[in-house]
DNA sequence: CCTTAGTATCGACGTTTGTCGATGGAGTGC
DNA sequence: GCACTCCATCGACAAACGTCGATACTAAGG
């Protein structure tokens, strides 16, 4: 488990996932577009993954340490590792090493930007 | 191939996706309420979907005929078909048949109600 | 060193997914 | 009725995915 000494806020600063793809209502994406934005919407479409993205984007200190995500999605330990990998991957979340441990952050950024990838046209 | 006659706006209002989670940010995910935003967000983790539904959402009639999906993203029929199905059940797609044809459209309150999911803590 | 704790990777397994050709069903027009 | 078009479903297949136990790796502490 992780222990609560020493919190300065652990937010690294992130590679910026660029905005890739305009407004679905806006354009018609082309397939390379398309396969970009889908293998990002991809990474929010399971469940664990969804409630991991979820734990470290409410976290008060806004990262959280992989010992205290396993328990709260009930899966296993390598499981687990898997799913932050490919969020990870995704531009969703970021890792920095911390001793034994390692503390992932969500990346608000990334989220905003898929998000508007759904806004309306206007 | 459509036939251009007689288009009078097709785009049935529809059931409503119950806006189904709070966002991300905001409180963290139950595993139900995670499986059911997963299953969503998946149907979006497709290419050939993802240009689907930009195709209908960018419609200027508001709808698609199924005959006129099927070139633009260079998928088979049955392939193409599949992917509008998903799409449908995913809620994020309504369809109308209108003699031989089915029209598909896009249903914009499905697609913001993910938006919100994804939206920033204030 | 050696042990211990926390993570990542590997190998394997069953399940799900994307794809297509072939087929079936619904609707139109002759 | 028959032929034709459009669309959905079926069956099959390869590929990708989620999962876990076992194992390797890394860093800290005796």
């Amino acid at each position: 488990m992780s222990v609560p000494i020493s919190v300065s806020p652990v937010v690294p600063a992130q590679p910026q996932v660029a905005q890739c793809c305009a407004p679905l209502q806006t354009t018609t994406l082309g397939a390379q577009e398309a396969a970009e934005l889908a293998a990002r919407f991809a990474a929010l479409g399971d469940p664990v993954r969804l409630r991991l993205l979820s734990l470290l984007a409410t976290s008060t200190h806004g990262a959280v340490c992989a010992c205290d995500l396993v328990e709260p999605v009930g899966k296993s330990q390598p499981t687990v590792s898997h799913h932050l990998k490919i969020l990870r991957e995704a531009g969703l979340v970021t890792s920095e090493r911390r001793g034994t441990n390692v503390w992932y952050a969500a990346v608000p950024a990334a989220i905003e930007s898929l998000r508007q990838t759904l806004a309306a046209g206007s």
